[in-house]
DNA sequence: TCTTGACCTCGACTTAGCTTGAGGTTGTAC
DNA sequence: GTACAACCTCAAGCTAAGTCGAGGTCAAGA
């Protein structure tokens, strides 16, 4: 019991705080991929818990499981990373924080706005053009708020 | 036509850019309360227009129905709600999405101090524990990541 | 008056991300 | 060598936030 080389899914939910059946889900969507003990039961490399840590962290930033598993597929599954590999994944990572952190100071610039003005009733209110729904379906204004 | 006072649902939904399914939706989650026409046809205020443009831009903060829910639930049905009113409330919008950025900014710094340091693999990484995940069932590390 | 688009209800379906349960097997500790 | 926790598969269920379709009604213009 002293060199283990391979994880239960019990042990790898210990070490994650996830349950045994959203890890078996993970599985499932390609996150993770186990091994099979001569009696049938998944074996977990330790450095499955980074992977899945990862996961949690990815989840927090708003994530999908399919961005996350596109992000994890630059990851061989069958050797421990390397500290290059994370390191780039992070990199990335840090770019949708920035992105995300980016568009909510718009969002929170235009409510200040709002809040001046007495606003969710002007024309010129901009939170109801937030960037992704302007224009999509045809000419004329919409969202617009003019009560 | 010139002085209507009410709104169909169909008025509506061109006015929000909803559509008619989310609407009704909505309505039964609470969110609006339209009245009845003599032949059982749902009529809304023009404030709901405000209330469902509010609806929208909580949704892109990340609030669930419920939560939202609970924000209108401080302003009448039955009358137009005043610049108070609104006010108040994007005031309690703002703090939600302050403390949405300062989340994002804390585990960017974490992600930072990871690209530096080769991390997901050091003990003393914190973005294993963020806020609340930390201590949820009992003593004894968990969600630590030392491989 | 009649047509027709907009409206009605109700139930089933969708995607994401899991959980729960039934019924059966493995593996480890005594 | 046996008990029993932990594991297995597979199917069904759940929440959120809606959409879609069937079958039927309302309302406004020609």
């Amino acid at each position: 019991m002293t060199e283990t080389k391979s994880l239960t899914i019990g042990a790898l939910a210990a070490r994650t705080g996830l349950s045994v059946s959203a890890i078996r889900f993970y599985e499932e969507k390609g996150l993770v991929e186990p091994f099979r003990s001569s009696g049938g039961q998944r074996r977990f490399l330790r450095s499955d818990i980074r992977r899945l840590s990862f996961v949690l962290i990815a989840q927090q930033l708003g994530l999908t499981i399919g961005e996350i598993e596109r992000q994890l597929a630059s990851l061989p599954h069958g050797r421990t990373p390397t500290q290059a590999d994370w390191t780039r994944i992070s990199k990335a990572m840090r770019k949708v924080i920035d992105a995300r952190i980016a568009q909510l100071e718009r969002t929170r610039d235009r409510l200040d706005g709002c809040i001046g003005c007495g606003c969710l009733s002007l024309k010129k209110c901009q939170l109801y053009n937030p960037e992704d729904r302007v224009g999509l379906k045809g000419p004329g204004p919409r969202l617009v708020l003019e009560d």
